[in-house]
DNA sequence: GATGAATGAGCTTTCATTCAT
DNA sequence: GATGAATGAAAGCTCATTCAT
């Protein structure tokens, strides 16, 4: 019963469990009781509580890569994408700054402990940062000499860097304008033909 | 007694269960075990299981930052000291692959769900980076424009990203030497005065 | 509806699943599965999970007391009857085998723990042995100084225990018909008047 | 640590327990209570619940047989073998209550339910009477074509479920030593060579 | 200082039972 | 009558922490 209502309340309470408390410290009966269902509830539409935070991952992010994916359709200027990923990848975590916690936090852990999980999702993610730059080498914009799988990190490692002080300090001494901007402008004219 | 030869033993030991299997799944009994000690023998010189994750961070990144510094200190060119922070950052991943796991996944958890603790030391680290860029920009070779609060979370994060990489696949494409220069070199490219 | 086709259908199930995985361990779900029902119809047959066991102990034993009885009434040699009360006791083992060990392990377990409980189908059943001594004393074929309470009981305690290894054990080491035999010629030996 | 004190406490206390309630309505926590330890102490002995059942099986049965082992050693008519057999089996039913309705009630459920489990003490129990009509048999005194397999059986059958009696009911109709040389004395007469 | 047996609070998960449809 | 989603009480087990030795 994906398209089940139930499936999603529980889903958004324990976004914002986790992000008050981390995955560990949540409690199955903390989540119950925001998404105003019964403990045993939950095991109706998971298996577990890390099942929870899979399908949180899974769901979420597909939500945000449709998103970005249509915003950078709107461009063709290489450069200008990079700058739309940046505002959009910010945007976002400003907005859904408990979904964002949760990524920052638990998915990092989720990927290095749970051994048999292989999160594509968030792969898929990152790669649209690749695909922008194989796009600027082919245009002629970008360096043909950089290299797309350490730009793509560096890019996405830098916003997300930037994410944290969001997320952990609540006054943000630069807009998220400016700082997307910042930031890419910095890694355009970083990977610019010259 | 802050040096004695069982703290250090136990941190140690800390830093290898707490790579292997995380914070939180870590027990106490497992360190003990590791560190050769008896179970009780870790509460004489620590007062809890998170003061164990705590003294790690404080004593192990100070050691780092000692290095980093001296490593800098030789340079006056800001350009060479970017990348021999980069160098420096990564190389240090390699060799204490333990201590970078834990300090990766378990540092940003604690900055956030343990209010209390201010991560000064993690802090000193990262403001290497902007102390840097005011040098550069004090001798003209980056631009005034340019803001080293961003500049220095970005390029933490960057490196922070490609050291996931390291730890989480054992297979690097990229050498720790090409990966440190290329990073750093969009990052000069992207502040140099033109 | 005593007789309604639902309540004997969650009867039989039930008998399959106590067998399979005892009373304890089974689920309700299981046994609505079995009976191709949902769960809450089952409360509409019965009160309660232990009802489920209740009913089905008096609904079989009552059946297999008329089947015995029937068989017995045809022979007057109450050293005859012994014997045919036998064989038909481990017939019904082998023919129901998974009726038999639901009545094996659960029957002694509810007439212990639900001290409600008076099995008097059972004792009824026990008491046909008790009878046929009665018969056999009067007709001067039994030694008179012979207990039938104690006789009853050793009598079917031999059977039931030879049952077990039925029911244990995959393959017999001998037929039904010579353990039947076996046993009450041992039976009967000890209780002939000399 | 098997010659704890602890240990022991907590087989006592469990068969306190398993008789009271049962095996599977019996609480850890019940039992913690009765051997007056925390409910973390019994799982530093036995690995979970089941583990203390099996533990009790094995060390209670073994006490038992080196009782009756030394009971029937000092006789050497098979006849009389028996007859002390039968005697020591319910007197230790009577001394034993707790125990007796523990092994009674939870014994043949485990050597169902739990497949791994082979209950090689309860064997080395039962065996002790194919023993004696051997014995018999090469002495002369007992039939040669009884089986000893299913005399075994039978016999312990019929104890097993006279104890019964004495077990759910609290006022015995028989003696103890009335009961044991009744039974006793139906099975020599039924084998008995004439 | 060092030990490790003992503690007991705490949490995930199960499942008999209910009840709105 | 029939359904099965929802409930929530209940308990086995873990493990950080303590403290008598």
């Amino acid at each position: 019963m994906r398209t089940s209502d139930k499936h999603n309340k529980i889903i958004q309470a324990a976004i914002k469990v986790f992000a008050r408390t981390g995955f560990f410290n949540a409690r199955i009966s903390d989540i119950a009781k925001e998404a105003q269902v019964a403990d045993g509830t939950i095991y109706l539409y998971f298996n577990n509580k890390y099942d929870i935070l899979l399908s949180l991952f899974e769901e979420e992010i597909s939500k945000i890569i449709v998103q970005v994916k249509q915003a950078i359709e709107k461009e063709t200027d290489p450069r200008k994408m990079l700058t739309i990923f940046a505002l959009h990848h910010l945007k976002m975590v400003e907005k859904n700054q408990e979904l964002a916690e949760v990524l920052q936090m638990e998915l990092r852990q989720s990927n290095k402990f749970m051994k048999e999980y292989r999160n594509t999702k968030f792969i898929e993610y990152v790669d649209i940062i690749s695909y922008i730059i194989h796009k600027g080498q082919e245009s002629g914009v970008f360096r043909k000499d950089a290299q797309p799988g350490i730009f793509k990190r560096s890019f996405f490692g830098a916003l997300d860097e930037m994410s944290r002080l969001w997320i952990l300090t609540t006054d943000p001494h630069y807009s998220i304008d400016e700082t997307a901007r910042h930031i890419s402008d910095i890694f355009i004219e970083g990977i610019l033909k010259r």
